[in-house]
DNA sequence: ATAACTTTGTCCAGTCGATAAACTAAGTTC
DNA sequence: GAACTTAGTTTATCGACTGGACAAAGTTAT
């Protein structure tokens, strides 16, 4: 049935509206988000009123007159509760407790070696009670959980499939609902990544970004329109196996010549293994090519161009705005950034290459949690709308 | 600034929303109404009585009794206004006049041979205002012109780039606005088909849909979220750009291993031409394959098989629920879609390709006239509430 | 045939939320 | 210190939806 729009509707929209300009242009009087948002002085008033009333907004003192009576100050109250949110890695867990601004009030990173479930979860559960604990005592609490995993999550929180750590159809968000009794969220790593990105970080002011999430494998996140895009199911964003060689190497998804079987971590370690590296690490090639090693500085070439290949793609299938590469290929940051804009330089249409901005992830470590933190306060603040008005 | 919501929007969006269903679910009564929508009998009522004055819908009688008083259905009024809807293709031009219902009243077809501007506009006049005189009396009138172009449409209606017509930067919109003083709407002819077949065409079910358009290129529409995209400018959807073979065949475009170099009717006559056929073309060439010739079946077969290279990335990076093959090469269909279809169940993974639904247009040549009418009764529409509130 | 029940559609009083305008509060400027 | 400005609250009014009463027009059971 489809929604119908009464003035309860409107009031809930109208608080929202309000509730945004005060996150956005905090410290506001009244009268100016009046002017701003084109509501009517009663109406904020009102509205503010609410908003006090449920400790989601503080007052701060006066501002400076302009001439008249001194305008009250509004502020966010950020610390009227908090997120847990979680990137689980393919051997590290990080976890951060943020408050409403999505500012990182608390850190853990625990290191994993053996990646079932069974054994997995428990060092799970672990960081969360610990930030729980360090949670500060708020009119909320803890408001929401989110994880993010690097792997294909349906739209009810399954990991259906997670190659990396092993795991298929695990129903992550039911196991955590159920064990904390608060609402959790699960999302692609690097959907939340985007997200991330998006709300926090390089993506800002951008209402169409694409996020590559660069490590093991590819993942990329979708902002269109300014919103996350899932595709059907949930299963979109698998444009790490998008050919880009008709019939070239196999890919163990069961395409051929997927980007990133020549664009990823793995390939670049690959490629330096024939090239006669032993025992690579990414670390370890880096430390090469800062010596000025020929054969470093050219792996890192090589794949800054089929990185290049795959964002051109991007460019003529989304035209997007903003370009953000993420995930632990940054470090090499220095080593590939060229190669890539050469080679978008030289293949991307002109109309498709004119306005973008290709850059590293801003956010760094912190993009998946981030956009993590931004999904669960996003959804907090939908739902004490809905919930108290 | 951003939108306030008061009882006018309200009104306005239930106005809409019960215009909706008369569309949709015509012939209809109030009272299904009222209990389709959830708004209250009363509501209805006054609201269906605006739209009566309107002229937007019409009663049609009474229909069957339930056991008690019978129902007045009502009906939209498909003739208040109609659309002037064209395809502007290389060397012709289709034009229709269709009803507010995009129901086909009339239509023309024209040839042309020289693609300056100066030589088309005329031509695009000439249809037009016979389509015009053509239109019944109504209170609306011709309510809007709509033309696909097969070109990059900027947001403005300018088309920037059409290689195929020669040309570039042409203010289409402007030149038919000021011509008409009517509103015109022009769009990219693979938007415009995309559109075409999710409102009236082998779409109507889904919310993901992409539309490949191929025929001397390949140009792609997509539908997400229910919603046309279009990207940051409007340059989106140049998935014939998309590189399938990097470092492949030199493209006019400036990139490499170009989807459409490989998977478009100019690269089917290119590859006949190497095997030896003279003079040909794709009709005679789906002639050779009824006879059998091995030759011919075997060039659409390795056509296919590179349409399918660009449909599985297309379901990689958007999960749609429904592809869709559409303009010159579905004459071809029962010659390319096995090879599409084998390509995409033995390399598309298998979250991917398990809901999709890969199919030839429903609405054959007329995708895009369709897909225009539908931008210009939606406009319609709109503006009308707007207007008449 | 008639009474009882059903369904459709209209009407009207009540409610809720936004608005405009009056008003209070608290400064600034000349 | 009088006149002017700006911020925020209060109040009367308006507009739109709602629920219920009611009229209109059927069907069903006896």
């Amino acid at each position: 049935m489809s929604q119908t729009w009464n003035q309860q509707v409107v009031k809930k929209e109208n608080k929202a509206l309000v509730l945004t300009t005060i996150k956005e242009k905090a410290p506001i009087s009244r009268a100016t988000i009046a002017q701003l948002t084109g509501l009517n002085k009663g109406t904020v008033s009102s509205l503010v009123s609410e908003l006090l009333a449920e400790k989601l907004i503080t007052e701060s003192g006066t501002g400076k007159s302009s001439g008249g009576r001194r305008p009250v100050m509004l502020l966010l109250n950020e610390v009227a509760g908090f997120t847990i949110s979680v990137e689980l890695g393919v051997n590290n867990i990080l976890a951060v407790l943020t408050n409403l601004r999505g500012q990182i009030v608390s850190e853990k990173n625990i290191h994993f070696s053996e990646q079932n479930l069974d054994d997995v979860l428990p060092k799970l559960y672990q960081v969360i009670d610990q930030l729980r604990v360090e949670a500060p005592i708020s009119p909320y609490g803890i408001v929401g959980i989110g994880v993010g995993v690097p792997g294909v999550v349906s739209t009810i929180g399954e990991v259906l499939l997670a190659p990396n750590l092993g795991w298929k159809k695990v129903p992550l968000k039911q196991l955590l609902v159920d064990h904390y009794q608060i609402p959790v969220i699960v999302e692609n790593e690097a959907n939340a990544g985007a997200y991330g990105e998006k709300v926090y970080g390089a993506g800002q002011e951008a209402n169409e970004v694409v996020y590559a999430s660069i490590s093991t494998g590819i993942g990329v996140g979708l902002i269109l329109d300014g919103k996350l895009y899932k595709g059907l199911k949930g299963f979109s964003g698998e444009l790490g196996h998008m050919t880009i060689e008709k019939d070239g190497l196999d890919c163990q998804c069961g395409n051929k010549g997927c980007w990133e079987l020549y664009a990823s971590e793995n390939a670049l370690l690959k490629q330096a293994k024939l090239a006669g590296f032993a025992d690579i690490t990414t670390e370890k090639l880096i430390e090469a090519a800062e010596q000025q090693d020929p054969q470093a500085l050219s792996l890192f070439d090589k794949l800054g161009d089929y990185i290049g290949v795959g964002i051109t793609n991007i460019l003529h299938i989304f035209n997007p705005e903003q370009v953000i590469i993420g995930n632990s290929i940054q470090q090499a940051e220095r080593y590939i950034l060229p190669a890539i804009k050469q080679r978008i330089e030289q293949h991307a249409i002109g109309f498709n290459k004119g306005d973008v901005h290709i850059q590293t992830s801003q956010l760094h470590k912190y993009s998946t949690t981030m956009g993590m933190a931004a999904f669960t306060i996003e959804e907090f603040f939908q739902k004490t709308n809905i919930h108290l008005n």
